[in-house]
DNA sequence: CCTTAACCGAGACGGTACGTCGAGTCTTCAA
DNA sequence: TTGAAGACTCGACGTACCGTCTCGGTTAAGG
């Protein structure tokens, strides 16, 4: 992947591109997605419009970089059964969807990436990977204890969590329904589970 | 709301509004939501550019009533349990999220929905409601049968449902999983069900 | 030829045209032809950029047209003499030369045309056209009088006088010879008179 | 002038300097002055930018040295008679401004020099230079011959000369008029001739 | 012989201008 | 008043070049 960066020439300054982060952030809070522009994000950085364009190929993967970065390392939950893990789990999809930056970010910023197929592929890949992860050490642990059936469709019920929680947090309301990851939790567990 | 159009002067030609559609339509299976411009809708439907901004505000609400308009006067589903109902409900929903137009239009026009106020407030109000109407019917007749408690949280529910075949359709697969109505609406049912 | 302008539509804006034309002046008078540029033209005459590009294809026609318009309607002189009506041609040509905006803008102009084949063609026919003409008389009534040969090449002539002026007024002094004119036109007069 | 190397470190290497000229001459000739940028001169020759600010101060200095370098050490001609003079002397300065790479980069040069007070002064001190000393030979010869008056004004021939060829050459036809140097040779000797 | 300083290639840097396009409005003539 | 046509202001797009700077890495002369 990292096509070496062959150390030749003058290195990239990694404040530029903290910089550029950091005003992309900024300005999609301010203006939202749509009115924030490359020009202006360069322009809050200080910096050329050419040192984004040299990082990044366009908005939407910018964007993406500024708003999807501390979404990593999270372990999957264990709280010994399906439906608490899936609350957990969800608690943190809702939290991570519901950041100032992301809500403002996330329809269009999903428009943009559905709009183009070589981004198309990543939002699976790269976007939804991490939550997919820990969806499936649930699962594992859940058919270990003998709660649900080994062939359940992870896909498909990743869609769901995270579609619910996109179309709720992002498309609906101002205030967001505090009770939307335990109810979901319940349901969707008790939906999959045997018997 | 509507303003009335005061009948004085030259009335407007109904042919327009149609030409107007079908261009939208058009387009935007042809070359995408965001790529589909007000001037090139309206120079494919031979029609000055005013004439589509006297009708219409923009092209969010063009674009979804173009998209959007022989959804509403399905009747709910009967089939006597609530799985069935919902897998009916769901197919007919997968139907609609995946045609052409719709398939191409709906990440973009909800980005834009999501993106104003004004607009945001119509997707529960417009876009969902003739769904969450006959999921309400449908709600009706599984308490009456005792399938499920009076409380349900149809727009929870319907969140779900729609969220489910957005993501799956809108920003997934090339390839429509094909169980998708019945798996989700199994699993949703049995999740929701009294015991 | 006019490809008629065919009166569908609004009509181009006439005082837009003029405020171009005023801007380009002033800021080739002010920061020269090359630090003139289509967007600080278009912002200081109040106007979008297309709206200068609508009616010119690059800067180098529209400061043609802004700084050589009112060159033409001056009759030929008719002194009496060839020396005389070439001394009248010279000085009309060095002050068109000599004024403000031209002299700013006469050098990066005939670069910008002569690098550009289309535009180039256009030196002759319209930059050097009124000229010509003028001296054509000129010359008409000094073989006449018996002055000069019938066949002398007025091109040449031509290229000579605007040369050298060119040079004189565009490349060198800070302060123009003021003996230019007369001292040119006797030169050029009894060059080219028989014997 | 040549602000001393000092000898410390490494010197530089004459090679660059080669390469750069000749890139820069093949970058006017195929491409054009305007269209011929350091980086494109720099990377052909194979060379890093700083390798030509280094050594000149920008595109018109550059370009300036690679098209005029076989100018000078032409000894004025010597025919006996002025007209012969100075026809010889025209046909050299055709030659010099015909060549390939001077009728490409001349009107654009003369611009950029002419933009810039600094570069302005130089057109006389160096690029009219080495054709006003041979001017100035073959004049005191036809002062002595009695050709001419003394105090003939060699700037306003030398103008009229350039101006004349730089215009016939740089800014008008494809060809050449191959009479060019004699008929200006011829008119401007009888111009200037005593009686 | 080993520092020191200028050179070199590469390429990133902050800027500025390019010419095109879409948005939404305005202005004309004609129906 | 509607309608087609198209001009209007505004602002973003992505590219190119400017001239400077910063890397790692030569290549000499001077101490």
């Amino acid at each position: 992947m990292s096509s070496f960066p062959s150390s030749r020439g003058r290195p990239r300054d990694p404040r530029s591109h903290e910089a550029i982060i950091s005003a992309a952030t900024e300005l999609v809070i301010e203006v939202g997605y749509a009115a924030t522009s490359i020009g202006a994000v360069a322009a809050r950085a200080g910096v050329g419009k050419d040192t984004v364009y040299r990082r990044w190929r366009g908005k939407p993967e910018l964007v993406f970089e500024a708003v999807f970065t501390t979404t990593d390392h999270v372990p999957a939950p264990d709280t010994g059964t399906l439906a608490g893990d899936l609350t957990a789990l969800l608690r943190s999809l809702v939290e991570e969807f519901h950041a100032p930056a992301a809500a403002a970010a996330l329809p269009g910023l999903l428009a943009d990436f559905a709009a183009d197929p070589v981004l198309k592929a990543r939002i699976r890949s790269q976007f939804l990977a991490p939550s997919k992860e820990r969806l499936l050490i649930v699962f594992e642990r859940a058919v270990a204890r003998g709660e649900i059936a080994a062939g359940t469709p992870v896909d498909l019920v990743l869609d769901t969590l995270a579609g619910a929680v996109f179309f709720h947090v992002g498309l609906v309301g101002e205030h967001l329904d505090r009770q939307l990851a335990g109810w979901l939790a319940a349901a969707i567990a008790k939906g999959i589970e045997i018997r």
